[in-house]
RNA sequence: GGGGUCGUAGCUCAAUUGGUUAGAGCACCGGACUGUCGAUCCGGAGGUUGCGGGUUCGACCCCCGUCGACCUCGCCA
């Protein structure tokens, strides 16, 4: 007989009533009857009753069992009693009557139960997560995590793509997030970065000429934890194609991110290809944000010349300095207290914002301050513009285009949830399309890319240079699902003249250029193929696909908010001897060792 | 760095809003029990209410400071 175990604890069935077999695993859970017991044997698989009985040689042990120690059970099968079947168990119809037990691991008193599905907070479940992962429902988060992986490399390769490692301790890159930095030992005083992403050397693999690329490849970054965020490290399915347009790279990714999401969704409908399209220009009057939640079907209007000249006199003025008003509807919501118009506008104050006006309608009548003061005939100009109904509400969001576009798409997640108005059990997709290729700096007060400087411009050269800069939109993309931006990607700029021009148009001489992209730049004066690619996050991938708000939830050994391994104790102090090989010495400004 | 929420037993939460010995469930220890699957029943142990100061006859509760966690803004080409 094996040395652990004959079968693991979700194998055995009726059909194996009567064999004589071994099992090894955790101690779930027990209950002690006196002369009887039960113990809830658990492994990776699933779970199996064991049964001891007063007179088997295990009965003492048995009794003082803990939860989560681990054991080796040896016992036969035994078909349970009609009334003893226990239906939620793959193996409820059977249960293993102990002969032997082994004590192969002990647990000590628990920091975290692992039975039952509880919320604990975050510092003890990261402290022990050895134990959190022994959890229900993070174990199923891990292993879906590992299936999504698993079909996401299968689809890419049935798609005729190629999957390359590109390095880890690289350059650091000028533009973009924080690097993590490496001191080098052989170099003291020069530094190796971890990548922020395998940008540059997918695209000279596109150079190299392998045509199609991708990896799961991890990316660092130094910028601060969100929920949806995790500080350091992610996984992106990171993609590069050659030859292709933005609608190629469509056409490829789609049904990707489609078989997955339609494999693991379940009951839950996902958006089928193609994906609507949307051009960032629309998404930000519409949706208010370049990642619009299309399950919220409340849909933002520009009412700007209604109210020019008009009546409200605080919006009217605010229109001559150059502000805009963009509308909310609240389908129904009309005959809501007035407490959900009154808080509402505050809440928008709370955000930092100037308020949010409203008109509510009951029976066709709009009331409220900006009605009364706008007049029937302008009120009557929104509803016709907006399709109101007779006991709709409507908000308003004025300020400057972009401000006024942000808060009006607060407002939109925000009534659209008050209202229940959100879709259900859907993955809705939808790729933004058209972004601008700069924009400019407020307090700078210069033009700066506003994405991807390694995007190709539309209308390339003759565009650059004849256009106003911040009038150019660039051949970039994001692809979005439910709110969140899964990925940004982009056909790329593979022409140096081109690369130079759009550089310079942000303030970066040739020098420059050359210095900070060599390798790129370089490459790209021997031959490049025109290309392009994305690159979706595979951690929120997971987390919409497991339901979980929260990214740690995904993501086996996460750091905390402080960027801190609670479990490991990273970032961690070295010794002298390190740094002294490093040629590293720290100051009396800078931080020092406690 | 700014803002918000929170911090009471190993864990999840109470404590009639400033009142006398800070309670309950889970976990732990002991006892009873032969069909449970969140077993049940009886008992026990477990607390400097994050920390420091203040107000008060009296503070888990009010005030000031501080530390920590999470959420968020900045940041994330």
């Amino acid at each position: 007989m094996h040395a652990y175990r004959t079968h693991h604890c979700a194998q055995l069935r009726k059909d194996s009533v009567g064999q004589n077999v071994r099992l090894s695993g955790w101690v779930y859970r027990k209950r002690d009857f006196g002369n009887l017991l039960f113990i809830d044997l658990r492994d990776h698989y699933g779970i199996s009753q064991i049964v001891v009985e007063k007179d088997s040689a295990a009965f003492p042990l048995a009794e003082s069992l803990r939860s989560e120690s681990v054991i080796r059970v040896d016992g036969k099968v035994n078909a349970r009693a009609d009334d003893a079947i226990n239906p939620n168990l793959i193996t409820g119809e059977i249960e293993v009557r102990a002969t032997a037990i082994e004590l192969l691991s002990e647990a000590a008193d628990l920091p975290l139960p692992v039975f039952g599905n509880a919320e604990y907070p975050e510092e003890i479940r990261l402290r022990n997560r050895f134990l959190d992962l022994r959890r229900e429902k993070l174990h199923a988060n891990i292993v879906l995590r590992s299936n999504v992986i698993a079909s996401l490399r299968r689809r890419m390769i049935d798609q005729g793509f190629t999957e390359f490692q590109t390095p880890i301790l690289t350059a650091s890159s000028p533009e973009g997030a924080r690097d993590f930095l490496v001191p080098s030992r052989i170099h003291p005083g020069k530094f190796y970065a971890l990548p922020q992403a395998p940008q540059m050397f997918k695209q000279l693999l596109m150079v190299a000429g392998f045509d199609r690329y991708f990896q799961i490849a991890p990316c660092f970054r130094d910028e601060d934890a969100r929920a949806d965020r995790s500080p350091g490290e992610f996984y992106q399915l990171d993609f590069e194609m050659s030859f292709v347009t933005q609608e190629d790279v469509f056409a490829a990714i789609e049904p990707v991110l489609y078989g997955v999401f339609e494999e693991f969704s379940g009951e839950r409908d996902v958006t089928t290809p193609p994906f609507p399209r949307i051009a960032y220009k629309d998404s930000m009057l519409k949706y208010g944000n370049d990642k619009p939640d299309l399950r919220n079907p409340i849909e933002i209007s520009d009412v700007t010349e209604i109210f020019r000249g008009g009546g409200f006199a605080v919006f009217a003025k605010a229109i001559e300095d150059g502000s805009v008003v963009r509308a909310i509807p609240a389908p129904g919501a009309g005959v809501r207290a007035r407490s959900f118009f009154d808080g509402t506008n505050q809440w928008a104050k709370d955000e930092g914002f100037a308020g949010l006006g409203y008109i509510n309608f009951k029976g066709g009548e709009g009331g409220g301050g900006i009605a009364k003061n706008l007049g029937p005939e302008r009120v009557a100009q929104i509803v016709k513009q907006m399709g109101l109904g007779p006991d709709d509400g409507v908000f308003f969001s004025c300020g400057k285009p972009l401000e006024a576009a942000k808060l009006a798409g607060l407002a939109r997640t925000r009534v659209g949830v008050e209202l229940d108005l959100i879709e259900k059990n859907t993955f809705k997709f939808c790729w933004i399309v058209d972004f601008p290729m700069y924009e400019f700096d407020e307090v700078e007060q210069k033009v700066i890319f506003s994405h991807n400087p390694f995007s190709m411009p539309q209308g390339e050269m003759e565009a650059l240079m004849t256009m106003n800069p911040l009038d150019i939109l660039a051949y970039q993309y994001d692809i979005v699902c439910n709110g969140i931006e899964l990925s940004s990607g982009a056909i790329r700029n593979h022409k140096p003249e081109i690369m130079y021009k759009a550089f310079e148009l942000a303030g970066y001489d040739r020098s420059l250029v050359d210095e900070k992209f060599r390798g790129m730049i370089n490459a790209f004066k021997f031959g490049a193929p025109p290309h392009g690619g994305s690159a979706p996050g595979v951690d929120r991938i997971v987390m919409l696909l497991a339901d979980e708000p929260n990214i740690r939830e995904v993501i086996l050994f996460p750091m905390n908010q402080k960027a801190e391994d609670l479990m490991m104790g990273a970032p961690s102090e070295v010794s002298a001897k390190q740094l002294r090989e490093l040629g590293i010495k720290f100051t009396n400004d800078g931080p020092k060792p406690q």
